[in-house]
DNA sequence: ACCTGAACACCGTTCAAGT
DNA sequence: ACCTGAACACCGTTCAAGT
């Protein structure tokens, strides 16, 4: 991709032979800057001086690609959607398209939770969403849900997705930065919750720290999608 | 509350009569402050030294009082929490409660936006919360359901609730502050992508610029509250 | 054409000093 | 006991100046 032969990208004229100038900056060089120091530091380390630092570069040469550090997330937001969309076939069955879909989406929010954190509510509005957004319709529309309903459905599928992939992005950066152990912390304190105040909460506790995220995910689906299905049998 | 008489609150010796000193600092009057300057500016304006302006001090004087900002959005967190359930009784039904909580959560967050794109991942785990997850874990025991169950689809639910909630939040707070219209711009560039690459998009696009948020958010819980009442019924 | 460096108007937090 | 003020180590963005 980086050397299609149409590439626009202005090779600089001092590359002559060896190596090209490693500081060229270029969109996507920064990107991948950002990427790396989201990865290694966490939401709060992405400022521009860093990604200077790391691009060797002045923390404001960046400006002459990006209109701001606004703009570098939002590049980086359709970057995520792309991973979650790019390659993904649809499934045997419709339900089987929506989970599978539903499932790369959360995972890539989970391989980038500081970036998920960071543009999981900025839609990109691009290409990459749009791939997603035709392909949740077409298996909707293939169900055999009419157009207004397959909408309504689409919107009520991908926020819960979006949102619930974002949520869990957002504390898998807590537990890694700020707070110690906040999933422990969360079940040792439920479990310590007055019984005599509470008794519903402190009846079902223990139940509450067994199930990890990945099985609560797949739960809120199967709900979701058995819903969507009904809904389908019954005339909706 | 406030004039609670076996208030643990010192009062400072200088009051003798007449108003007492209007910049004492106290935790609720911080958060007070805190909260307002967040109504009035959105969540990039909660800064120390806003708030100490607003207050009347210097801006390190309120570190007497909260260990840090991020302790005085964990203070935040638990009034939101506390708006959502403080005076919440239970519906005829189990159904009836377990929707007018979740309603309750999300109106407390749309009413305070900014707050809730800063705190809505960050649990409180303190009384307010333990009451909501008392009350919906109740009324799914009322249901018919067993332990077990009863928190799996406690944590569904909430976990779905919350999170489409601050979702929400998070682009109400930037249709007001950032970017112009963005849910407008949603529509429109939804309705102009290319009907050749995304033909199920395309066919549907009209609709999707019918339903509001608030059809979504009810469409949503119907769905899953289906759901949960289906598994009710085949003996899960 | 592309990048640098200084400057501007901000941050949160620490800590010695005031009253 | 409570608050201030200066200092420290940071921010994003602008803009004149360099090469």
């Amino acid at each position: 991709m980086t050397d299609d032969p149409d590439s626009p990208a202005p090779r600089p004229a001092g590359a002559r032979r060896g190596r090209p100038p490693s500081n060229a900056l270029t969109r996507e060089r920064i990107l991948d800057a950002a990427l790396a120091l989201l990865e290694r530091e966490g939401p709060e380390a992405l400022t521009l001086r860093r990604l200077g630092a790391d691009l060797g570069s002045n923390h404001t040469a960046v400006l002459r690609y990006f209109a701001g550090k606004d703009d570098i997330l939002l590049g980086l937001a359709e970057r995520l959607i792309a991973e979650a969309v790019e390659g993904f076939e649809p499934g045997p069955t419709w339900r089987a398209t929506l989970a599978g879909l539903a499932r790369r989406v959360r995972r890539a929010c989970l391989a980038h939770p500081a970036l998920a954190v960071l543009v999981a509510s900025r839609v990109s509005r691009r290409d990459a969403e749009f791939r997603g957004a035709d392909l949740v319709i077409g298996a909707l529309l293939d169900a055999g849900f009419a157009p207004r309903e397959a909408a309504r459905h689409y919107r009520a599928l991908v926020d819960v997705t979006l949102a619930m992939s974002s949520f869990e992005a957002a504390s898998a950066v807590l537990d890694g930065a700020d707070r110690e152990g906040d999933r422990m912390a969360w079940r040792r304190e439920y479990l310590a919750a007055s019984p005599r105040r509470f008794p519903h909460l402190a009846s079902v506790a223990p139940h509450l720290a067994g199930a990890d995220e990945d099985d609560q995910f797949e739960f809120v689906m199967e709900l979701l999608l058995n819903a969507v299905e009904t809904r389908l049998g019954g005339g909706a």
